[in-house]
DNA sequence: ACCTCGACCTGCAAGC
DNA sequence: TGCTTGCAGGTCGAGG
């Protein structure tokens, strides 16, 4: 369940009862994710104390005590539920494994953080906080784009030049980073921006951002904090980790409904396929 | 340096 | 019912 929506929510369920928690046991029951877990993985986190819970892109860090950083990746398919005897969370006598639980954390606070992930695309990495700037997932990620910085000058001139799409340019996280096939297609919807147009043209060309930049920023962010304000989206009855469903997917414009008419045009919502991957417009109001 | 494509995995729904 | 096919919210490395 994982674009930055899904993924902030995430953060936000973990945080209250992971943060200031030491890692009292870890189990690994499978190392094999979308990289091998490292051979110190369980050694490396028992005993070290989560001092803050942080996301980047789709990536959630865990501070720790030690001077590591835990990066985890959701992939496709990952999900944590907390159990435990935790004040305001679900009562359990003890946490129950179920299929495809990767990887479990028992915190001193009584907590089970488990981790599911049923297509193994998620991933679990120790870094030192010292080398986390050379971290190669994180290296090369473009700005967040709810943060200050993001701006139609600064995508203007990530486009400029571009010859591919600009689904596929907000799809490339050296661009922007944080968007996934759901958002793209919901944010170029709400800039009437058709997903076939070229990334270059919401730039001049010097580089500066022309009205569809700015729109094209103004959407994104609009619709980010559109869904993270309603929990995520919870397709397939995915779950936060405090087990409870993000409603956002009842917000779809455009998103999984093919042949549906658009809901403020003429038009009906047409699905074609990009770089491999499903969009989802409206070609009457989307240009 | 670009860009597209297949690969990585499992599960589920639709079609025959 | 059971099989096959295609599709799924992501990334990465190979190849053109």
């Amino acid at each position: 369940m994982p674009e930055l929506p899904e993924v902030e929510t995430v953060r936000r369920g973990l945080a209250p009862v992971m943060e200031g928690a030491r890692f009292e046991r870890v189990e690994a029951r499978r190392g094999d994710l979308r990289w091998p877990l490292p051979k110190d993985f369980v050694t490396r986190l028992t005993g070290a104390t989560v001092t803050g819970l942080g996301r980047r892109a789709k990536y959630l860090t865990a501070d720790l005590s030690t001077g590591d950083v835990l990066i985890m990746h959701l992939g496709m398919s990952g999900s944590f539920r907390i159990e435990g005897e935790i004040p305001g969370c679900f009562h359990h006598d003890r946490s129950k494994l179920a299929a495809h639980d990767h990887i479990v954390f028992h915190m001193s606070n009584g907590a089970v953080v488990t981790f599911n992930d049923p297509r193994r695309f998620g991933s679990m990495k120790l870094v030192a906080r010292a080398d986390l700037d050379d971290e190669p997932q994180l290296k090369g990620l473009g700005p967040e784009p709810l943060g200050n910085e993001f701006d139609a000058t600064l995508l203007a001139a990530a486009c400029a030049g571009k010859k591919t799409s600009l689904k596929a340019a907000l799809l490339d996280q050296r661009i922007v980073a944080g968007l996934g096939n759901i958002y793209v297609c919901e944010a170029l919807y709400r800039a009437h921006l058709s997903p076939k147009r070229q990334a270059s043209t919401i730039a001049d060309r010097h580089g500066k951002p022309n009205e569809r930049a700015v729109a094209l920023v103004d959407a994104i962010k609009a619709v980010l904090h559109d869904a993270i304000k309603a929990g995520g989206s919870s397709l397939r009855d995915h779950r936060q980790a405090d087990g409870s469903l993000g409603y956002f997917q009842h917000s779809f414009r455009v998103y999984d409904r093919e042949g549906e008419s658009c809901p403020d045009g003429k038009g009906t919502i047409k699905r074609i396929v990009q770089s491999g991957r499903s969009t989802f417009y409206c070609p009457n109001c989307q240009k």
